[in-house]
DNA sequence: ATTTTCTCCTGCATGC
DNA sequence: TGCATGCAGGAGAAAA
């Protein structure tokens, strides 16, 4: 369940693996049939091309070369690796890219949630998958208190929901918006038009905390998630509510609560939240 | 228009 | 030990 700081630290693994940009000599189409079929063109699209930068928008990563940009999602349980390209591939590696120097970087995805799609260079904006996103959580000027406050008048959707759609901010998912809700005091089950400006604000304030601490630690670490280097990340340790039903409270050990709110377990303190 | 439900898929935990 | 069942969830489509 790789959310905006797993994306990141992968993004970062990926950044270093290029840095001497070295050549995509052949890319290889293993298994297209993922969530979204993966363009038959892509394997000599990507041939020859050098990756000049890896970006990250909302929880997408971005391959740029001069010739085509890569797209990828990691959906679930999807993670890129570094392999020798003499290495046979493992079960569930769809898509391979074999750099110049003797590696290759493969795509993984058990579940087959992930997405990866081409993009005409330049024309991101555009695209389907992106083109609905919403302003970056760690962008102070776009993401703030009182555009969540505005936007969230009337809706009697619970605030959690909110937080979690992609269209109002991008890159928070299941885990990380529980432990913002904590931080921030605030019940998720809360209805979005209830809340004050003054929540709001500490809502986005938590969540950008919860967000850059997660990312310090190389994010977390829950089943299939890994950085680029195969390493662990390892804020899984430091959530305090997700996935601790019935544990006490770290605040004030009362025994943290959980139900499903949109379709997603969510995990919560009755006393210290409200 | 907003909100919920369903779908995709595999791995793992659970229960008999 | 083996098998059936349920659950996990990002994101988009479909339904309500």
């Amino acid at each position: 369940m790789p959310e905006l700081p797993e994306v990141e630290t992968v993004r970062a693994g990926l950044e270093k693996i290029f840095k001497d940009q070295p050549r995509v000599e052949r890319a290889r189409l293993l298994r297209a049939d993922i969530r979204f079929p993966i363009p038959r063109e892509l394997p000599r699209r990507m041939a020859g091309q050098s990756v000049y930068s890896v970006r990250r928008r909302a929880k997408y990563l971005l391959f740029d070369t001069a010739g085509v940009t890569l797209l990828s999602h990691l959906g679930m349980t999807g993670s890129w690796r570094l392999i020798n390209t003499n290495d046979p591939p493992e079960t569930h590696d769809h898509f391979l890219l074999d750099l110049e120097g003797g590696k290759t970087l493969v795509f993984r995805d058990p579940r087959r949630f992930g997405i990866i799609d081409l993009i005409e260079p330049g024309l991101e904006n555009e695209h389907p998958r992106l083109h609905h996103l919403g302003p970056e959580p760690l962008d102070e000027n776009a993401f703030t208190g009182e555009s969540l406050f505005l936007q969230s008048r009337k809706r009697i959707a619970p605030i959690k929901a909110m937080l979690m759609d992609q269209r109002i901010v991008v890159g928070i998912g299941n885990i990380y918006a529980s432990e913002a809700f904590f931080r921030a005091g605030i019940l998720p089950t809360k209805r979005a038009g209830r809340l004050t400006l003054m929540e709001c604000e500490r809502l986005v304030e938590s969540s950008r905390a919860v967000l850059r601490a997660a990312l310090a630690s190389g994010g977390s670490s829950i089943r299939d998630y890994r950085q680029a280097g195969g390493e662990k990340g390892g804020f899984q340790d430091q959530h305090v509510v997700y996935d601790r039903a019935g544990e006490p409270c770290v605040v004030c050990h009362t025994s943290l609560k959980s139900k499903v709110i949109a379709g997603r377990s969510t995990f919560w303190c009755r006393i210290c939240q409200h």
